[in-house]
RNA sequence: GGUCCCAUCGUCUAGUGGCCUAGGACGCUGGCCUCUCACGCCGGAAACACGGGUUCGAGUCCCGUUGGGACCA
């Protein structure tokens, strides 16, 4: 079989929303597998409601998440002359004809339909036209639609989609749908399988959505000559309430720059996207970009739609919490050095970042961002709970202060001691300030947890937080010796 | 309204007639570890939409009902 040809061609009338994103991923994973090649095409024929925000916001939302393309992206609109051609041709071999029924015929038409309670389908008038009749209406300059001429004998449209299966229609169930309206512009039935066509695209995998525009376009392949392509369609993306995602009635969360300002890695999205409708025998769920490559296959796609579970209004669930998990997974799993350069994005956003994190200080960097990174869930914990590792200019949680400070007024007076325990250490190492600590609290005759949460909580501000001694060597000798005296001062009157 | 598609824990899913006492993951939850939290480890609650068939045997095949979705209008 020649080389394999996939595409994703998103109408830009909006922003690049995760289902479009994962449409855009299968057919990326699909070519990437088989080595072959994915093409990006927008459908911008939509002038009223496409904009080149949208188109910069598709572009910009595919980098990020690096689906890269190999070729495009092309735009519809430069083939409308094409796709005009094509009905003509349609319309020469006697596969279309001209429809002069006005808007108000139709109209009445279908609401006499539905009056009756009986299906609608056009009555093909115009399909009995005779050529003189047709001569006449064109003399009189009538506005005209093309439409197909669906076979009219007892047969059907039958296809193998990659996903679904077998799927059969009547040909008795397929109205003569219009390809060209009156004003010229052809519909998307025709310009998509046109283009589909000129694309060379082998494999065409789309949303569950084209399922019903399938018959149809196989009826204009087949009467244009064109050879079909492979048909996949993959279930969609709801809400909890079932109800197709939309930006407009779910809002920023469902689109993938979102994502993108709230700290995912882009992988991670790709990868919960990847797992919603698709799985693997395995039943693996985490993977780099090559293992999901390698692991990706038709076969794992499932036919029912698949709900994005999240609570809207819920700080902790602002999205799926799968994704959110996935995330955290990927962000303590992956090289620390490829982690770096997000961190370092986030910082600067946060007005944290020192060059030096890149030069002189990069091994203390790397080491602490690997410190704190397996309790994080986003990027942005960096910048929020990672903030005592960067500034000394961070907030004490109170809850905290009350638990493992102000509970004890004492604690004024071993922090203090410890500080001047700490200052004296010639090196300030994981074992040394255990050490102190330790042998304070031993000769205090206190349990090693009390000073170690309260000095967890003077330096950091935090109850939580990595292993204290690992903690103390990340912030450093000066930094801690002096928060303790000043947590001494501000806690204990 | 017509046509098409779908139906397993709250969510994502495994399951292609006996391996199902229905498995995994997220979330929830009990415990271990421990200086806290997280990780990790060991547990728990939680599902085959319903009704008929076919079969020795059905989550799995067939039919119907119900529910959901898509497309066309």
């Amino acid at each position: 079989m020649s080389q394999i040809r996939v595409r994703f061609a998103p109408s830009p009338t909006g922003y690049l929303h995760i289902g479009g994103a994962r449409t855009a991923l299968y057919n990326w994973l699909f070519a990437r597998k088989h080595n072959g090649v994915f093409i990006l095409r927008i459908e911008d024929t939509d002038t009223d409601r496409s904009t080149q925000a949208s188109i910069d916001e598709i572009l910009d939302g595919l980098r990020w998440l690096g689906i890269t393309w190999d070729e495009g992206p092309y735009f519809q609109s430069h083939f409308i002359a094409e796709h005009q051609k094509a009905a003509q041709q349609l319309l020469e071999r006697g596969h279309a004809y001209k429809c002069f029924c006005t808007k108000e015929e139709l109209e009445a038409k279908r609401d006499e339909a539905l009056r009756k309670k009986i299906d609608y389908k056009y009555d093909k008038a115009c399909r009995k036209l005779s050529p003189q009749e047709i001569k006449e209406r064109e003399k009189q300059e009538i506005p005209y639609v093309v439409r197909f001429k669906v076979p009219e004998s007892d047969g059907s449209v039958v296809f193998d989609d990659l996903v679904y299966g077998r799927i059969e229609k009547k040909y008795a169930d397929i109205e003569d749908f219009v390809i060209l309206r009156s004003d010229g512009k052809p519909l998307y039935v025709l310009s998509n399988a046109v283009d589909d066509y000129r694309d060379r695209i082998t494999h065409v995998f789309r949303g569950q959505d084209g399922l019903a525009n399938t018959p149809k376009q196989i009826l204009i392949y087949n009467a244009l000559g064109y050879e079909l392509p492979q048909f996949a369609h993959m279930s969609l993306t709801l809400d909890t309430k079932k109800a197709k995602i939309s930006k407009r009635k779910h809002g920023d969360v469902v689109t993938v720059k979102y994502y993108k300002e709230h700290g995912f890695l882009p992988w991670a999205l790709c990868n919960f996207l990847a797992l919603l409708g698709w799985s693997n025998s395995e039943s693996r769920e985490l993977f780099t970009r090559e293992e999901l490559i390698e692991a990706f296959d038709i076969s794992g796609i499932s036919k029912s739609n698949a709900i994005f579970n999240y609570t809207p209004g819920d700080p902790k669930n602002w999205t799926d919490p799968k994704a959110i998990a996935i995330n955290a997974r990927h962000m303590s799993m992956m090289d620390v050095r490829e982690l770096a350069p997000y961190v370092r994005d986030e910082l600067r956003i946060a007005g944290l970042w020192d060059e030096r994190y890149e030069h002189e200080l990069r091994e203390w960097f790397l080491s602490t961002i690997d410190l704190i990174r397996t309790r994080f869930h986003t990027l942005k914990d960096f910048a929020t709970l990672g903030r005592p590792y960067f500034s000394d200019d961070f907030s004490y949680d109170e809850v905290a202060v009350q638990k493992n400070l102000k509970k004890d007024p004492q604690l004024k007076e071993y922090l203090l001691q410890l500080a001047d325990r700490f200052e004296r250490l010639p090196s300030f190492t994981v074992e040394a300030s255990e050490h102190e600590v330790r042998q304070l609290s031993e000769q205090l005759g206190i349990k090693a947890g009390i000073l170690i949460n309260a000095v967890r909580t003077a330096v950091t501000g935090q109850a939580a937080g990595p292993g204290l001694f690992e903690l103390l060597r990340a912030i450093g000798k000066e930094r801690v010796v002096n928060r303790l005296r000043k947590a001494a001062h501000i806690f204990f009157q």
